[in-house]
DNA sequence: GTTTTCGTCAACCAGACGGTTGAATATGCC
DNA sequence: GGCATATTCAACCGTCTGGTTGACGAAAAC
């Protein structure tokens, strides 16, 4: 079993994650600028960000003393695949999809 | 967030409950039978099991004193529709997808 | 060169996870 | 009824998770 669907399962299994990936779409954005809208510490989004980096589905490069994060969506490409084997999805319903997107991004 | 996804994923990030995801692909199967392969106690399957079925990925009925086990690939279709959002995955390599499945039966 | 800002580290906490073992509960068989 | 089979429950254990706070180091601002 590979290891590294381990740790991008695990990454996204948490909302608070999940809802950084989400921002990341976006664009690029600095640690503190990440954790603005959530209610935790610092120090807590900073292990967050440390999980996705682990998972691969951010980098992070350091610029002075900011740390720029940026999505890495390759990382979800094994995972994508792999759940392709149970679904024999039809292809995606673009309109559900949209729905969902503004749905997740009120949240 | 919707917190189905986080049961999802969570379920999805063991490699034990991916394999047995990947045995029920070929047939429902009895708890037993599950736990054949795996060098761990039937009580362990049992509590995997349960995490995949609160998850939605498998439904377990009860016919006697055999509980069987079947997938149910529509509870990954919300899981992968978000996972859309990060790839913009061309279509799915099918040749890769070959490949990971093999490995995936052989390991 | 002092002070502020950015981010991590370290220690701690409560709770969940992944496993064990042993007892308990059904159901089926003879 | 009595025994074997199928599965879960309950208690326990070590480790990981998700959060906190406070101290720390490095870069920027003034």
């Amino acid at each position: 079993m590979d290891p590294r669907l381990d740790l991008v399962f695990a990454a996204l299994a948490d909302p608070t994650r999940r809802a950084i990936l989400t921002m990341l779409l976006e664009d690029d954005m600095a640690v503190t600028d990440v954790a603005e809208p959530f209610a935790m510490s610092l120090a807590a989004i900073s292990k967050h960000l440390a999980i996705l980096s682990r998972a691969g589905l951010i980098s992070q490069e350091k610029r002075g003393r900011v740390k720029w994060c940026k999505l890495e969506p390759e990382a979800l490409r094994d995972a994508s695949i792999w759940m392709q084997a149970f679904g024999q999805f039809e292809a995606v319903d673009l309109d559900a999809f949209e729905r969902f997107l503004e749905h997740e991004i009120r949240e």
